[in-house]
DNA sequence: TTTTTAAGAGAGACTAATTCTCATTTGCAT
DNA sequence: ATGCAAATGAGAATTAGTCTCTCTTAAAAA
């Protein structure tokens, strides 16, 4: 991580980040933190995400074009509802094959992947049940 | 399919999408087709790439943030070369699990998914097998 | 074939998202 | 306390893509 000093600005866009619900994108960070520090401008606020992202902080994931902050770093896939457009973490173990397949069929070595599932969510498929005949 | 006209633009952008290498974006594609026919203005190919993905004869994939052409649509997931920024069509089959162990976890029914895999492609390896003392 | 007409094309205005610039402020080492 | 590099804020610039509006043209109808 690079040498950074400590400022009240970068300290309430992390703090947002992480208390808030996942995958803002600049834009809605933005309009958030406005609601209780209009201190913060958005230049700060785009450079403070990137940095962020550099520093392996958070993640950015890019969804239907629009790219997005994810507090998550670890391991995990997204799963991204078509219905309602919600956007929810996977952690699911496909991890294992995938490097030794793609290395003997292109000999390509893999360190790393993304997977996003599209589909409907729990909520979605519920709300359809009551009314069949949409369907 | 939509009920379209064939003009004589849209089969200049579908043929150099055609024969061209893979994964061009808008702009490398207008470029590309201003040194042969530079009748195609910019919002034409932006206009017909949107419908070729819209009728489902190419696709679009978002590659670190930009968004590229793809002449193949069938089933298939890309491998990006950390190294020399080339990207690679993979057809590996891992479909079949998914859509179960996401259902059994989080009810959540996946129709489709998308892969992207990082790593290293094999000239890259190759080159830098020569300079081992670089790495 | 000519005529008709609506789809498509082209030029450039417009928009949204993000980065850049630069003058001002500020955290922190001395 | 002082100095200075790092960070901020405001807004200009850039980028990628869409929209508008007029002109052109493929192709259906006459």
């Amino acid at each position: 991580m690079s040498t950074k000093r400590s400022t009240l600005q970068r300290q309430i866009i992390l703090d947002t980040i992480k208390s808030l619900g996942k995958h803002l994108s600049a834009e809605e960070l933005y309009l958030e933190i406005q609601k209780k520090h209009p201190i913060v401008g958005k230049s700060t606020i785009y450079r403070n995400l990137r940095q962020l992202v550099d520093d392996g902080v958070i993640s950015q994931i890019v969804i239907d074009g629009v790219v997005r902050y994810d507090k998550k770093t670890g391991f995990h896939y997204h799963f991204i509802c078509e219905v309602c457009g919600g956007i929810f973490d996977v952690e699911i173990d496909c991890d294992d094959k995938f490097a030794d397949i793609i290395m003997n069929k292109y000999g390509f070595k893999t360190n790393r992947h993304e997977i996003d599932f599209f589909g409907v969510c729990s909520n979605c498929t519920d709300a359809k049940k009551t009314t069949p005949e949409e369907i």
